[in-house]
This record gives structure tokens, C-alpha cells and sequence, in this order.
DNA sequence: GCAGAAATGTTGGATATCCAACACATGATA
DNA sequence: TATCATGTGTTGGATATCCAACATTTCTGC
């Protein structure tokens, strides 16, 4: 494991902008959001941002991927096997995510949020399949994660698009028996 | 004015240790609170934690006195005369900050928390009497203050031994027609 | 009582953060 | 067009914070 543990005033400073971004995100538009706002909210010098992030598109997708990433919640089922349960609690929170998203004013960007769930599935889906089958060609295993990864966002819009008239554990699993 | 603005990391450090200190308090006996336990909820250092205070008894006094601070809302009528109202206002303040800290843990402090609440009454009040009376004489004037502070104290320790079968307003004003 | 563990304080050198100043871009106003 | 205000991004020197190590005190179990 290369495993150099990372200064914490780094993770406080990343912490504070992060949150700080997301909390103003649920009182202004994205594009009404400046770079003084945020370093004033979270109580560190607009120098230091630029320390961290190449600029405010580059903290959009460092959050939301840090948000995703916590939604997932991935310890909690990284070493079960690719069951029902497990595509069920993968849609649900790529579900919940989107509707958090919603609440805020993330408009005209739904193609970065797209992408970023995307690739977050994608390094899920290829771990929990190359744990199944540890033998097989990464080409092979990363092309599945991908499709994969592309079916659920699908679905997820999908599940937008039908607008609740169906919880997403119950929509996912219409689908679960044609996947093995 | 002497005006020496401080340096923001210390604004944002003091920030994070107290507020990461009242938060554990409302969960443990002040007792049982150790430096780590706090450096730890705050993300910083437990050396940095002796860069800005003595001993954990130090951050209790610093935290209490900033807590009643915010609760007296001192610029709110710190203009104002010395009326009805202030007065009212400021034993109300009192009693609101003395409930919260009945929710948390810090039995075996009331002298402690007992002195931090005169200390603050009593700037407070010279500050006002000085106003009104500029030209009086500072000794006389701190000796209001200070026996202000103790009367008012006393009063609130009187109301809450009368268990909220009045409240904290009725309660001061009954006394107020014979002040001037 | 005693030994080990855990908490308190302290220190010097390394590093993240701050500040002030700067150049540049953008948008509003006249 | 020109001017002013506001936001973006960058830099070098100053400073707060971190780390690792240490000595000391306080707690805990036996």
C-alpha cells in the first residue's frame, strides 16, 4: 500500500471549502457563486483556494464527486458479492444524490454531474467485478464496469423522468432478474 | 483605536476548538473532555490547541465568556439608555445561558461559571453607566458596576430556585420600579 | 503498593496558510 | 469608446500550524 497519509490541515482546508460550497449552493445559483464567497464562508484566504483547486469547476466536480463518493458509501458493501442487494443500494444512492442535487442550483451543468456519477460507478463497479473475477482481462472487466456504469445512470434518468411513481428500490428491480 | 486586526487562521482555529468543545460538552461531563477529544473533533493539532489556551480549564472560561457574549448581543443596545428594556434584556440573557448550560455537563463548575457571567455583566454595565455619566469618577462607576453584577447574578440564581413559575420577565420587572 | 497506559504540557524544524500586491479579464455605465 | 468596479489567478516573504519526540503527571488494574 502506498500509503503517505496527507497533511491535515489539507483535509481541514478541503473540508471547510467543501462544505462551505455546498452550503452556499443551496442559497445561490451556481453561476452566482464567486470565489471570495466561498473562502469568506469558510474562513481561509482565496490564495489558499487556488492551493487546492484549479478553479470553481474544478471544486464542482471535486464536491459533488466527495459527496457521491460518501452517498455510496462504498465500505459498507465493498466486500460483499454483486448481489440484488448490493445493485439495489448502488441505484438508491444514485437516486438520493440526484434528488440532493436538485434542492440546489446546479442548472446548466447536468452533463459534469452526469459524467462524475459515471465515473465514480465505474470505479465501483470495476473493483466489485474484478473481486468476482480476479482471472479475467482488465479490458474486458473495464468495458463491463463502463456499460455498467452507463445502464444505471440511464436507469436513474429513467427513474427522473417517471417522476415517483415508483420508489427506486422497486424500479431497480424490474430489472434485477436479467442480470446475473 | 488601538485596532490590530489578528490574523484569520487564529479567528478560524479559536472557532473550531470552542465550537468542537461545546459540541462535546453537550454530550460528556466536562470531567471526562480530554484535550485529544477536542483537537480531535476539531481537526487540529494538539500542540495548536496550547498555542491558543493555558489548559482545558483556560478554553472552559475563554468558550463560557464567548458564549454569553453572543447571548447578550451587546451591540444590539449597546447605544441604547438604561431603561426597562435593557435591563430586562440583558437578565433575560442571562437566564437563557444559564438554561443551556443545564442541558451540558458542567457540574462542579458554578463558581467558575458563576464568576464568568459577573465578569461580563460588569463590563457591560460600566460601559452603559460610564455613557451616562461621563464625567462621574471611574471608581464610583466600577463599583455600580460590579455590585450591579452581583445583584443581578443573585437574581438569577433567585429565579431559577423559583423553578419557571414566572418568567425570566415578569420575574426582573417586578423589581425594576425601584431601580433609576 | 507497583507497572503500564493514557493524558498533559513543551520544544525545534518542516510546511500550509496568509497577506499584499500585481496583471489580467469581464461587465456595467456614461 | 473610455472608465470604473468586480472577479480571477499568481507570486514571495511572513506566520500559524503540524509533527515527532520527550518529560511529567494522572489514572487504572492487579
Amino acid at each position: 500500500m502506498t500509503e503517505t497519509k496527507t497533511d491535515p490541515r489539507i483535509l481541514r482546508t478541503r473540508k471547510l471549502i467543501m462544505d462551505s460550497f455546498i452550503d452556499l449552493s443551496s442559497k445561490k445559483e451556481f453561476k452566482d457563486i464567486t470565489i471570495k464567497d466561498i473562502t469568506t464562508e469558510a474562513m481561509i484566504n482565496r490564495a489558499t483556494f487556488y492551493y487546492h483547486f484549479e478553479d470553481i469547476y474544478d471544486l464542482l466536480d471535486k464536491a459533488l464527486t466527495e459527496v457521491l463518493f460518501v452517498n455510496l458509501n462504498f465500505e459498507d458493501y465493498k466486500d460483499s458479492d454483486f448481489d440484488e442487494d448490493t445493485f439495489v443500494r448502488i441505484f438508491t444512492a444514485i437516486t438520493d444524490f440526484q434528488t440532493s442535487l436538485s434542492n440546489r442550483c446546479h442548472r446548466g451543468y447536468e452533463d459534469t454531474i452526469a459524467r462524475i456519477i459515471r465515473d465514480q460507478l465505474e470505479v465501483i463497479l470495476y473493483s466489485i467485478l474484478k473481486r468476482k473475477h480476479p482471472s479475467d482481462a482488465d479490458e474486458g472487466l473495464k468495458l463491463s464496469a463502463t456499460m455498467l456504469s452507463w445502464g444505471l445512470y440511464g436507469a436513474s434518468v429513467e427513474w427522473r423522468r417517471s417522476s415517483n411513481t415508483v420508489s427506486p428500490e422497486e424500479f431497480i428491480k424490474t430489472v434485477t432478474p436479467y442480470l446475473d
